[in-house]
Formats: structure tokens, sequence, C-alpha cells
DNA sequence: TTGACCGTTGCACCTTGGTGCAATGACTCA
DNA sequence: TGAGTCATTGCACCAAGGTGCAACGGTCAA
């Protein structure tokens, strides 16, 4: 599984040009014209590398990109683009890039980015589908953990008694596959998920 | 404290102009004319943001921020360039710049980025003179305890007894300031300190 | 309506972590 | 040599975390 590859760019040549190069070193593509058209098909778990242009007519790849940050989903981005310039780079690494090519682009230095931000997806791949299982009270209880806080202020916060948060607790621990409070915040950070209410000191 | 710029470039004229803009802004800068003499007269804490040149007789702008990498310092890095180009703007950000600008640059910009990379030093600077403090001994036992191992699990490994794993343990958290593993945890992070022997899970 | 899932609570018991006090031996530095 | 730091250990006690068992009420869909 994840060796998908979106490719986002408004003109057919270059997309089918990519889609071949693509498809010949064993990545599976889906393509799309615009970044409206890709963010509206978005699967809901980031399955895949995006690959995308800067200059696009509607919505703008940085933009695109800003969006998916903001949905906190971390998709891995890799740019490709004719008309890049530094600034635009800078702000796209600052975004958590992958990486920033230009066009035309040297087969193997595509290849290997699309590598690496498919290697980023699998690794938090099954913690993600770990964390899916669990339910929202659950999720709750974890973000208080990582926070560092004491079960019964846990218990105080959430309105209920240190005994029941003993038990989402256990089962947040059960269902990701950890076994420790270091291992926990470590896990959470990949996932993207921050401890409630600022941190414990 | 910690309102100081090293400003590196081979450029006398441009160095003093840049030193004038900072000082206006308050701030306090040292010059170096090349990477190597920056490199040489490196404090050994971070106290300060780095601008520095892309292009410079000697060593490469870009050659001495991988060694600033490498050697876990943790230094904020703005680069300040007239022939930069994408390829090497990338680089730069991958290695964990604060930001990439060109010349001329506006000077709103550079107090800004220099703003940032201060901001950075200054998060992890009471944590870094707190860490300064532990024992050796506390330090391995702390790359334990952030690994999620048990206390009895550190004592085997490091062929002691449960007892003086807590103690050393209890004069970490005492120290770094901090009650809690999950604190620890990311105050280890921020002070790049990794856990020993891999993760527990 | 029945079954499944979720969130909840209580109790008992055990493990682990944290603290305070006291003490020892090794090492370095003045 | 004496002071200071470091690493070590033991003991007692308390606090917090973890587990297993049993149970209750609500929601939602088949």
């Amino acid at each position: 599984m994840s060796n998908k590859v979106y490719l986002v760019d408004d003109e057919p040549d270059l997309r089918r040009a990519i889609e071949r190069l693509l498809r010949a070193e064993g990545f599976k593509v889906e393509s799309h014209g615009s970044a409206l058209e890709f963010l509206a098909r978005l699967p809901a778990e980031a399955d895949g590398c995006v690959v995308m242009d800067l200059a696009m007519p509607g919505l703008d790849g940085l933009e695109a990109q800003e969006r998916l940050v903001a949905a906190s989903t971390r998709w891995p981005v890799v740019f490709l683009t004719g008309r890049g310039d530094i600034r635009s780079s800078v702000r796209a690494m600052k975004a958590g890039a992958v990486d920033f090519l230009t066009k035309p682009v040297k087969a193997e230095e595509l290849i290997a980015s699309v590598g690496l931000g498919l290697a980023r997806v699998r690794e938090v791949a099954d913690l993600r589908a770990r964390y899916a299982q669990l339910t929202p009270r659950e999720r709750e209880v974890m973000e208080h953990v990582i926070a560092g806080r004491l079960n019964k202020v846990i218990a105080a916060e959430l309105g209920t008694t240190e005994q029941t948060i003993k038990v989402h607790r256990s089962r947040v621990m059960e269902k990701l596959g950890i076994r420790s409070v270091a291992a926990l915040v470590t896990a959470a950070q990949r996932l993207g998920v921050s401890p409630a209410g600022g941190e414990a000191d």
C-alpha cells in the first residue's frame, strides 16, 4: 500500500509525461487538473504523496498546501513548477513541503522526493489506522495525558472520576499498541495531536 | 539577553550596512568576514541568531550551516544572499534555516526573521541552562526515561539498583523544572536529546 | 425490540513512581 | 588534608498508575 501519487497540474501534456514517468517506476498515479478538483476529492486520510504545480488557475499551489496544513492532514507535498522563485520555495518549505523542484525536472530527483514523501506517509499509516479506532472520549483523555496531567486532574476537568479516566487511558494505550507515556507523546506528535490546554510543567 | 546577531558576510560594505540596520533596531551585532572565522569563535551554546551569506570564500554558507547542524548546536540561521537560487534555498530550509532572504533585503523582512530566530533561541535558552546542570549519569538516565523504560529496566541496563535510578530521575526532573514524563519528552526534543537505544513501544 | 457500542462507576489488588532520611566510597580541587 | 561533587544503596512510606471484574444507562441501527 501507499505507493500512490496525487498529481495536480493544469497542463495536460505535462501531466501525461509525469504520469508516464511515475507509472514506469511502479507508482499509482491519480491526476487532477486543478487544486480545487484535487481538494474536493481528497481522501480522508493521507494515503499517498502529492506532486503539485505552483501556478494554476483557480487555487494556487501554495494556497492548496496551506489548506492541507490547516486541515492537519499531514499530506506530503512535492512542488514541481516551471516559474518558481526563491520566495515561493521558501514559503513552501516553511509550510512543510517535502521538496520544491523546477521543470524540467530530472527523473531521479522527482522519484527520490516522491519516495521520501511516501516514506513519511507510511511511517504514520499504521499509527493513523490505530488512532482512527479511538472514540471521541478516548481522544480527549489522550490529549490530557500527553499534556502530563494526573488522572485525577483529568477526571476533574472532564467532570468524571479517576476510575473512568483509567479505563479510557488503558484503552488508548491498548488501541494504539503503546505501553509508555513517553511513546504516547511521540506518537501524538507524529499524528499531529496536540496536548489539551497547553502543556503541564 | 539573547538579542545578539552573528553576521557572516565577506563584503565589508554590506556588513557595515546591515550592522547599522540591526544596531538601529537594538540588536547587538558581531561580524565575521568568513564562515571559518565565525565557526572558530563559536560560543558553546547558541546565544543569538546567525545572519549569513551564501557564497563566501573559504567555507560556503550552506556548508557552514551543515556544520552547525552536525554539531547539534541548534543555532538559528537566516540566509541573506545576492546570488541565491531555488536549489540553494530549498537545501537551506531543509537543513532548518529560519529564512532565506535575497539582497537587496527589505529592512522589515530581515528584522522579522532575525526576531523569529532569536525567539527560537530564547525558547530553549532557559531549558539549555538547566540541562547543562545535569551530571553525565543523570543525562544517561534521562535518555532511558524518555525512551519509556521502567525504572527497574533502566537499573538493569545501567547495572545498578532501582533506588539509584529513582534518585537520578528525581534530580533530572528537579533540575529541569519539570514534573511529568510527558513534559520531559517534549523538553528532550527541544534540546535535541534522543532516547537511549531506540524507543520502547 | 434486541444487540452493539459508548461512557460511566465501584471495588480490590498489585505495580510503579516519588519523597525523605541516612549513609558510603570515589574523585577532584584548593 | 579537607571540602565539594558525584554515584551509589537501603529503608520506609505515600501517591499514582494499571488490571480484572462487575455493572448501569444511553444511543443508534438492524
